[in-house]
DNA sequence: GTCTATATATTGATAGAC
DNA sequence: GTCTATCAATATATAGAC
């Protein structure tokens, strides 16, 4: 079923003889493992992969993939967890920064933004392989999704509070919003269409400055 | 060739034999098979779903399956294309209808929101298990999906040209605009939160008269 | 058109050598 | 920490009876 491109695809030992790459396998992170599964899986979807596929890419048996994870659920759960907390803990402070809420929420699309690209691949997969999660494990993650929604929310409803935002309903523009951003990580290319800059540029226009209509300065 | 939303005309009425329930099986028909497999994989996830899975929900035996459909990817062929091809046949046509560009594409949305709510469960999994179809059913599907994103960036280039609209990147706001509308099957639920015609109505507004910043009628 | 029975392949995971 | 070997379960799909 997951029968990829290879053909060929031999663990290269002989390559292992070369100058300077002498047994390339001396330990395998746990990174090096998420990254890989993470790679497979935003392709072809969790379900479709197999540990030996993962195993293959790093360079190691699918039995020896038990020795750093307990089962393909955990790493999963690793995926979506690093990819779904590190915007609370990265993202969210900068709505507690100083300023208005215009500018604050202008500055956490800018992180939302930049690290959606950082890791793209990973939130593929978060968005994409959730309900292959285990109950308790897809628990914590919406957790986080809905805490990290909440606060958007509560940022633009201080917005009008403050008379700098008009919307008709703040809850379901914070839903828009964060819709519209995390759907970027659907489309974007490194190589070709609009550079995370332009990105950037245009979504902060489109969403602080028009969305909810922060009154201009005149 | 268009299924008929209802599902209440069942041909045949003639009561079964009669004590009790003694085997309901009149005949399967493929639209039944394809709702209960969306609602399956929707749920689980495609490749979480055996055929067994689909075959009980409908009453009858997995082999049986393989006499209405050809394989289990032919089945996620239906679903997805049936939700991606809709909506070009359906909702285009609106772009198409006399009105400034900022009234065509505010019936859009509605056709879009109208659509995507009544077909909840199969945009789901058009969203989400899209790559397990087969090369040539994706690029099919994909096809489908450029054009009508082509077509949304195109009113909105018709309504700046007429300075109607004005948007930083006509491109990137029908990108925006259409992945905060498909975001609305990840979290609508018929039961709690806003209800379909007031998400209409906010979204609209957002986007139409805020996004687009269209000219206020003043 | 649905059934039983089964072929064939692949999966996640374990045991134990080294 | 990685290996070989393998288990047990499950998958899609097929063959042929009725």
């Amino acid at each position: 079923m997951t029968q990829s491109p290879d053909s060929g695809t031999l663990p290269s030992a002989e390559a292992a003889v070369v100058a300077g790459a002498p047994r390339r396998r001396p330990k395998i992170r746990p990174e090096e493992i998420v990254s890989a599964a993470a790679e497979f899986f935003a392709r072809e979807g969790y379900a479709n992969v197999g540990m030996r596929d993962v195993a293959e890419a790093v360079g190691i048996r699918g039995a020896s993939l038990y020795h750093h994870f307990a089962s393909k659920e955990e790493i999963l759960y690793a995926i979506c967890l690093t990819v779904t907390k590190e915007p609370n803990e990265l993202s969210l402070p900068l709505l507690d920064a100083a300023g208005t809420p215009a500018q604050r929420l202008a500055a956490l699309i800018r992180a939302h933004l930049e690290h959606l690209i950082q890791r793209r691949v990973e939130h593929l997969v978060a968005l994409q392989d959730l309900n292959s999660l285990s109950a308790e494990h897809r628990a914590t993650i919406d957790d986080l999704r809905r805490y990290y929604q909440r606060r958007v929310r509560d940022v633009i409803v201080a917005g009008v509070r403050e008379g700098e935002f008009d919307v008709p309903d703040p809850q379901l523009a914070a839903l828009l919003i964060l819709d519209a951003l995390n759907g970027v990580s659907g489309w974007f290319h490194p190589d070709r269409g609009p550079s995370l800059p332009q990105i950037i540029s245009a979504y902060t226009e489109m969403i602080v400055a028009r969305v909810l209509s922060a009154s201009q300065p005149s």
